[in-house]
DNA sequence: CCTACCGATCGGTAGG
DNA sequence: CCTACCGATCGGTAGG
């Protein structure tokens, strides 16, 4: 459609050198989970673009070249974390039938990512009110999104009588609060990995923190 | 000490009408309440000054009368949350002896406490990073101090053996995740009480969500 | 308690 | 990718 596409020259190499672009997402990327986690550790309000682009080697206005605003980095680091929600949930699905052992491994493969990561996911507590509507009625979407599917979950693991009866809504509540407070407090280079704290969570989500064997 | 001490009139009424300094604290209160639930909301750097004066019906300069800073409301704020916290403890300590009981006395009280404010305690979800050094370390403090508490507590059950053994650290940042963020989706007039979420999410916490029967 | 108003921070842009 | 620099917001103050 465009009078210049008849002279677009053909790719170089054949395309077996796509350095340039693949330099750009790379680029992109790092700005993003670098902006993400100081996000999460000190908050969208307390970070500067300047301080992110110091932490990256260059000056604030060289940010402007991968991003058009402070806003849509947000946006994209929480975007990538609802991402790695719908992907554990994948992962549940097709790792088991039954609805009790998918709500465990949701959970432990969930908490994996979440701690797989430098503390990216600590954005999730950054309310979507520091968004314009444009930005947050998207956001919004996703958290209903996984909301209506966890709830989905914990239903059908109550159709089967392995969860207890109640209010699906509530136990999601309850779950998810633990869970995502883990970004909060995770060293990575800490004494307890991921996996262990996955596990360890399933155990108290699934049976609680009660001794098995109460004495008299 | 003061020249004018000597010419200090006799109180009014012999004090029976308080008047001018009562009235000083119930406004200060309610703007540090309001102020919080702002902050709760949409978070501090999202909320302004202004408009926490309009919801009071005032303008902002007259808020100073109350405040020295922004800094000192949410300090304030983050501050009565605390105090809510130590005072969940203190009834549970009184309430019983067992450890597991207390534990689950202190889920009940402190998700009360923290459903009857109109969603003031919301705040607690703000960064200390939002606050200058003054600030941030004393609240830090008190976290520090709550977590110790709460954790000399399930060791103390543990102890007893009516908990299962293992790591306090993490039996502590499971359930306060789950039980802080109660206040990031409460809703005073929804359906259910604070004690109905208290009482449900201590059966969570110390019993899990699996259903009493699992069938084979 | 209000009407102005100041000062600093910081997101974003110009122009190279 | 950098050196300037603009513009808006907003916390805080003056003065009444």
């Amino acid at each position: 459609m465009s009078r210049s596409a008849g002279l677009k020259k053909p790719a170089r190499w054949a395309d077996a050198v796509p350095a340039r672009e693949a330099q750009f997402e790379i680029k992109r990327r790092a700005l993003v989970r670098e902006a993400a986690r100081a996000f999460g550790r000190r908050g969208f309000h307390n970070t500067s673009l300047e301080e992110i682009a110091e932490a990256l080697g260059v000056t604030k206005p060289a940010l402007y070249r991968y991003v058009r605003t402070k806003h849509e980095i947000l946006f994209e680091a929480k975007t990538i974390a609802f991402d790695a929600g719908a992907r554990a949930r994948d992962m549940a699905f097709s790792g088991t039938e039954d609805p009790l052992e998918r709500l465990r491994l949701y959970i432990v493969h969930y908490i994996e990512l979440v701690t797989s990561e430098l503390g990216s996911y600590a954005v999730l507590a950054e309310p979507v009110t520091s968004l314009p509507p444009e930005y947050a009625d998207p956001i919004r979407a996703r958290m209903r999104e996984a909301d209506r599917a966890l709830r989905g979950m914990v239903q059908a693991a109550m159709d089967a009588g392995t969860l207890a009866a109640g209010d699906p809504k509530l136990v999601v509540a309850f779950f998810m609060g633990a869970i995502n407070h883990i970004a909060r407090w995770y060293m990575p280079d800490g004494p307890l990995t991921g996996r262990e704290i996955g596990e360890t969570f399933a155990h108290f989500v699934l049976n609680g923190i009660r001794a098995p064997l109460p004495r008299g």
